[in-house]
DNA sequence: ATGGGTGCAAATGCTTTGCAAGTAC
DNA sequence: GTACTTGCAAAGCATTTGCACCCAT
């Protein structure tokens, strides 16, 4: 947590910008209690916690937070973002259920085996990935 | 071509549709030059062929050929969709260039392979799934 | 003090929808 | 004849932006 503060305020700083008190709170909103989240839900739980800040601003530190690598983007195929914690989680995929929209991360390091075959074929430098497969959960299948 | 025609005739018809003009011109369309579109593009080359049908047609028809099955969409992480032929084109996945923009396509049985895998393991009927690598080209690497 | 930051409301841009008139079956 | 369709313009929605005031450094 602490850490993840002093990441965010050392980009910021090298920046040239200012760790401003709004920036610190959406920051800590976000690695409280979040693996995915869209921004909805975050000024939802902000707002729950009697934190007022404006949805621009959220949508602003968020574009830094992914920019300086804590955040990622991913995209299930619905109309609005949701992004996912990058810093202290291992990077996985997406299993999304159509039927709920349960998410269940997975990893296998096949993957990142199989990207680079890919690339080298393709004269390619990958910078990051994005694999999901979606379907049925066992509870939707039934 | 024709058989595609066919196929969404078919469609069409079992679903109490009706096959318009506007409808087949569209198909024929979408399955002329395209593999990849976005609807923009499309709608321009309609207006350059002076097939004049409106954007809400467009968006009505496709969202029909891809319940049929005969397109599906993708998702490159713009603000807009895309979509790709399925009918006549092997399942394939996507490398996308960060820098130009540049799609390139491949395809391998390991995903499928490796997609089985992980499902099996998660108790997950799988329907689809979606796989890019975003990086940057031969070109864009210079 | 000052250049970046904030909130607000308006603007954007893609996509969807309500409605009146048209048409495939 | 009667659903289903179309085009248009308006509505939706997530996200971005312009601006006047504010504040971290």
């Amino acid at each position: 947590m602490n850490e993840v503060e002093e990441k965010f305020k050392e980009f910021i700083q090298s920046k040239g910008l200012k760790f401003t008190p709004e920036r610190r709170l959406i920051l800590n909103q976000v690695f409280e209690n979040h693996g995915h989240f869209e921004v909805e839900e975050l000024l939802f739980e902000m707002r729950k916690n009697k934190i007022r800040v404006s949805k621009a601003t959220i949508y602003r530190t968020i574009a830094l937070l992914v920019k300086c690598g804590l955040l990622r983007e991913v995209i299930f195929g619905e109309k609005h973002t949701h992004y996912e914690h990058v810093y202290g989680h291992e990077h996985h995929e997406h299993l999304v259920c159509i039927g709920c929209g349960k998410i269940i991360e997975f990893s296998d390091h096949k993957i990142e085996k199989f990207q680079d075959e890919v690339c080298v074929k393709n004269k390619f430098k990958p910078e990051t990935h994005r694999f999901q497969i979606m379907g049925y959960c066992e509870d939707c299948v039934k």
